[in-house]
DNA sequence: GTATTTGCAAACACTTTGCAAGCAT
DNA sequence: ATGCTTGCAAAGTGTTTGCAAATAC
């Protein structure tokens, strides 16, 4: 669970309640129709005032995956996504070698990496029938 | 140069001229500065036609650095991009580890990847002064 | 009670669409 | 001449801001 260091409110718990549960990153129209599945008609612009909390306070990260939108995720263990193109199903996915690259690009390109992105798209196990 | 096999008109032209001697991703508002600076007062609409038209032939490619909006560049031998989160530069970087990940994801995850996009974010060598 | 949080209206940035006028071939 | 291309106006998304009312502590 996650330990909230700002007042707490029932439009936050629930989206942090719906981060928690979700498998794969969320927007903010997901998050809405949660919080209208619980009953809370919560405005959009608080929706997006949590988010920005939850980003400053590290909580959630902040991600994109050519939609045109932002997704959003509990910040946990660095990973990367597989999205399906067709089903636009996302899944986790633990890859090693990117932290070796970093140190290469640091060495030889001078440039100071301090985080990076990493996502595959394709079809999911589903969508390849 | 790009080969055309569609009319050729001002804007397109200059266009791609501008695309081909970027060396980094642009975004509409430099395309349409560039245009301004080519005494070419094109419509953003148009921009955005004629952009659509370069990507369905191939000719270009969208890309997306956490900013909210889409970036352009030329298609061309598949790389990765270092971007600086001070100036906003944007160096290319080539690397060739991620063939090999796909092929691994392929077979592990049952995920059939197309296509992935890898950037790195930190401080170019002048921002880390 | 007081500072924080919320809703509403409005604005903003980026992108897309419909239609009539203009242009390339 | 005709079909492709453009401009204009408008609308569609996703996101942000200002301010007054409501709420957590």
């Amino acid at each position: 669970m996650v330990q909230l260091n700002f007042k707490k409110t029932p439009a936050r718990s629930i989206i942090i309640e719906f981060l928690s549960n979700s498998k794969s990153p969320v927007d903010v129209e997901q998050i809405i129709s949660f919080l209208r599945s619980k009953k809370l008609n919560t405005n959009k612009v608080t929706v997006y005032r949590i988010i920005e909390l939850l980003l400053q306070n590290g909580i959630v990260e902040r991600l994109e995956f050519g939609e045109g939108k932002f997704r959003y995720e509990l910040k946990k263990k660095h990973h990367h996504h597989l999205v399906c193109q067709n089903c636009g199903k996302i899944q986790d996915v633990e890859i090693g070698v990117i932290e070796k690259l970093e140190k290469e690009i640091q060495k030889n390109k001078h440039f100071q990496v301090q985080s990076h992105s990493l996502e595959f798209f394709g079809l999911c196990e589903n969508c390849q029938k």
